[in-house]
DNA sequence: CAGTATCA
DNA sequence: TCAC
């Protein structure tokens, strides 16, 4: 059975352009709105490959948010720290190829912020049910050179974004179903973070958030 | 905000 | 410590 592709259309919605989140980031409202349908569908035979699971952190503690991987190498958290795995340790096999529709679609975005050449080799899978939140924290597992683009799809959520320190100001960005978030240069280390997700029902997601964090990491 | 918990 |  062949894989679905799709075109490489990021639309804008109506009346919204690219949005300036900070020096080097870049909001792209609801550009991922059209294909939300299948990649949901997508994201789910994925979980049937490789589960969503809650990982552990190094100090012991249990993210609320559910987690699985796609694409060369998947990033893990257990006791003994963060790193990226090029097989799931759930199932000992590889990750899930990263669709190809995905790839050109974060690539695309890249792009959009002034990112040119963004070769994503991995994407982390965020599943937020109702009450899931992610603390504040940078991204500093893979390559700094590279900006993260990242997919919003189904219940809304705040945004927390920081800056370099943790004790830098914080702004409370709301992202909705199909938003895409780029960040790269000066700000691809700021702390950032996810409010605990308000109860809801999206129409193809039901009570819940899934986000697609698209990265190089090697 | 300090103390604590603690996977495979 | 990407938790609580």
């Amino acid at each position: 059975m062949t894989q679905r592709q799709f075109p490489l259309d990021l639309r804008q919605s109506a009346g919204s352009g690219p949005e300036p989140l900070d020096d080097g980031a870049l909001i792209l409202r609801g550009h991922a709105s059209s294909h939300a349908a299948d990649m949901i569908a997508q994201i789910r035979r994925m979980a049937r490959q490789s589960p969503f699971r809650r990982m552990t952190t190094p100090g012991g503690g249990s993210m609320s948010v559910a987690m699985t991987c796609c694409g060369l190498r998947g990033w893990c958290s257990d006791a003994h720290g963060y790193r990226y795995e090029e097989r799931d340790p759930l199932t000992g096999q590889p990750w899930p190829a990263m669709p190809e529709g995905w790839r050109q679609m974060a690539v695309a975005a890249a792009a959009m912020a002034g990112y040119e050449g963004f070769a994503p080799d991995s994407c982390l899978i965020n599943g937020y049910r109702v009450g899931a939140r992610m603390g504040l924290h940078q991204d500093r597992d893979e390559r700094a050179d590279a900006p993260v683009v990242s997919l919003s799809f189904g219940l809304p959520a705040i945004f927390l974004w920081g800056g370099l320190l943790r004790t830098d100001p914080l702004r409370r960005i709301p992202l909705l179903h199909g938003d895409v978030v780029v960040w790269g240069g000066t700000t691809r280390l700021a702390f950032h973070g996810i409010a605990p997700l308000r109860k809801g029902d999206h129409p193809l997601t039901g009570p819940c958030r899934y986000n697609l964090t698209f990265r190089r990491t090697a």
